[in-house]
DNA sequence: CATTGATTTGACCGCCCGGTAAAATTCACG
DNA sequence: CGTGAATTTTACCGGGCGGTCAAATCAATG
């Protein structure tokens, strides 16, 4: 059940290097766009090399999909049941704007796989993601059943939460192009701080006019 | 300094047909990832009468974008100085929440094309769209000095109602790994109206805790 | 330092890609 | 219905693609 994990240290090394590689290659172009003999240039091997190392083009694919996974989950399986419900939630918020922050080319490869229909991540998605999110869905559901938060539709909010966090990695050049060189991530986490600090807020009245 | 419209019948359908081709194809793959064949089988035409008609892939491509352009700022081109502020702006989340719904292939396109670089949008993003925002933010920020809404960064402002509206097209399949076969716009609906109508309600007071 | 397995390379394959040329066909109009 | 232009097709090209193979080189061990 168990791949036999990188025996030497050159193996190690290079796998390192070439997930890093494809990584990079795979963000920016998705993966038909993507060629291996460019992923083998920016790794500074040569194409059979690389093939030495992942049989194929797709097996690179997934191996990067599958290292990604328990980084792209954490921030939300971090939600803690115990804790106080608005700062769970505002802490989901911020890390998850720090993982578009540091991760950014991890954000676009999934934003592009999931764009061009998820031929790879699909079952992920229907997996292990569905019942996490179901599972943290039921918790929020709870804080606003006990009146901790704001009445909200769980689901609708997570989504906002992937929407504008990853936005600010995906639609950089989008952002560049209007905002210019000024680093976005400090407005980005304010702005972020008080939509959902209002909208969370089970004081504020839902839907005034 | 207008390039000769469509003279004849044929013309003008199959420039319509391929367009719709076209913008299924790169809408699903990208641009390196979609292929003249492809679009010429979607179409309908063999390949070389698609040639006859866009004398390239980038060509093709930079037509669907000119295309779309009017299409996509039109919502935030509507925005009116003269009408009531909060009514403007969540006029504006409708329009693009309902773009999402009725043109996912269009937003798609440009997702890809921005999560790819924008190689060939950039003119378009850093000329007219910058400009329009520019104007539109302006407009957002005297709305938020006489207190007609809550007080706003107007850009982040912005950068949000693309971010939650395009979502719901861009990461389609996700939400549907998750949420299944329902449709998530009603709840969509709703939720957005419940966001941008609290954060802007100016009876509320910003960052509670 | 010899040997053996791990790693790297160069040469190559068949296929698909974007694009071209020219012949064949269809269309519009007098 | 004939004719010239518009449209479509057939055949093709050079290059880049993912991937293979066998030979060459390297590294670790006794």
């Amino acid at each position: 059940m168990n791949d036999t994990p990188p025996q030497t240290r050159i193996q190690a090394r290079n796998r390192a290097v070439i997930l890093d590689a494809a990584l990079e290659v795979f963000a920016a172009r998705g993966f038909r766009g993507a060629t291996l003999d460019r992923i083998a240039q920016v790794a500074g091997l040569s194409k059979p090399n690389l093939l030495y190392y992942f049989r194929s083009k797709e097996a690179l694919h997934l191996a990067i999909l599958e290292n990604l996974m328990e980084l792209w989950l954490a921030p939300l399986r971090a939600l803690d049941p115990e804790g106080e419900p608005r700062a769970q939630i505002m802490g989901y918020v911020r890390r998850k704007l720090e993982m578009s922050r540091d991760h950014a080319r991890e954000s676009r490869l999934f934003a592009n796989e999931i764009l061009q229909g998820a031929p790879r991540a699909r079952p992920v998605l229907e997996g292990p993601l569905k019942a996490l999110v179901d599972e943290k869905a039921k918790l929020i559901a709870k804080w606003a059943d006990e009146g901790r938060i704001a009445p909200v539709d769980p689901h609708h909010l997570i989504f906002s939460i992937w929407a504008l966090t990853q936005h600010y990695a995906d639609f950089e050049v989008q952002l560049r192009a209007i905002m210019g060189e000024t680093d976005p991530f400090p407005a980005a986490e304010a702005w972020l701080e008080r939509v959902f600090g209002t909208v969370l807020d089970p004081a504020v009245p839902a839907g005034r006019s």
